[in-house]
DNA sequence: CGTTAATCGGACAATTTTATCCGAAATAGG
DNA sequence: CCTATTTCGGATAAAATTGTCCGATTAACG
């Protein structure tokens, strides 16, 4: 569905939110042991949603990532997806065609769109706030 | 969402159903041709699909590949996905965490739920049967 | 029986994705 | 100003996926 560098990606940003939250600023070191993803792996894809303005970094000591208070709702999940992965999983064919669409369809074209359009959605509404606030409360996990 | 090799199976296994409804055995080539993918590695993907006894093929001149007709409306899509990426898309954590369940859920566990069972109950009850021959009266294609 | 056309299967090559390493730049704190 | 700690960015490596090549096997047909 993802791929690994967006699964560590919203994992990540999901845990920075949780801490932003009560004010840490985290280090990539904790980031990566919290939520069991490669080091260097992740801080690559956190300079990746740090240029795209999901989260904010600060360089030195005491420095790290962190996400603005305005910004804990309105992130969604579609804009981290979107930066890591691109917009195919929403604009590309299931089955792979260069121009699929309503009027040149692949044979899957109209069962996809529907799937495609919930996907969407559901990343579309979903915040990086909500997520975190699931964590908080000890209902779901990062790790394992 | 699913890997080339994946639509090339599909789109393949497609176009194989639609020439047997005719009678009419297909070669690699002939294949490749019409769904637009490299030979070699359609051939690949199309032992794969023999041996799991999606498609029949049979060796030498006048040889290639068909689908029987009893197994055109009781081959659905989810065979061929697992057959060629396993059931990960259907099991698999949408944020990549090991075990992830109603237990010990990850953060988007829930909605991803009500998704995958949407796109699991598609790929479940759609047969070739059903996309070859809306490939027949025109109204989807195989190929851009 | 020999030729020819097809799949089969294994080895190999190219590309993309995932992951690591290390020096440079920034900056807090003594 | 100096040191320690952190992110940044580019080069590189490893692994997985995608793709190619070729000889072996099978079988139809003259």
């Amino acid at each position: 569905m993802f791929s690994k560098a967006c699964e560590y990606g919203i994992r990540a940003s999901v845990y920075i939110a949780l801490q932003s939250m009560e004010g840490r600023r985290v280090s990539v070191n904790e980031i990566a042991e919290e939520i069991d993803s490669p080091i260097a792996f992740t801080a690559k894809i956190l300079q990746q949603l740090s240029r795209s303005n999901i989260i904010h970094s600060v360089k030195g000591p005491t420095g790290g990532f962190e996400i603005e208070r305005e910004n804990m709702e309105s992130v969604k999940l579609n804009m981290i997806v979107k930066a890591i992965d691109g917009d195919d999983i929403y604009k590309g064919c299931g089955l792979g065609l260069k121009e699929c669409n309503a009027d040149k369809p692949c044979p899957l074209h109209d069962k996809f769109v529907d799937i495609r359009s919930d996907l969407s959605k559901m990343l579309r509404n979903t915040s990086l706030y909500e997520l975190a606030m699931g964590l908080e409360v000890g209902l779901t996990y990062l790790k394992r």
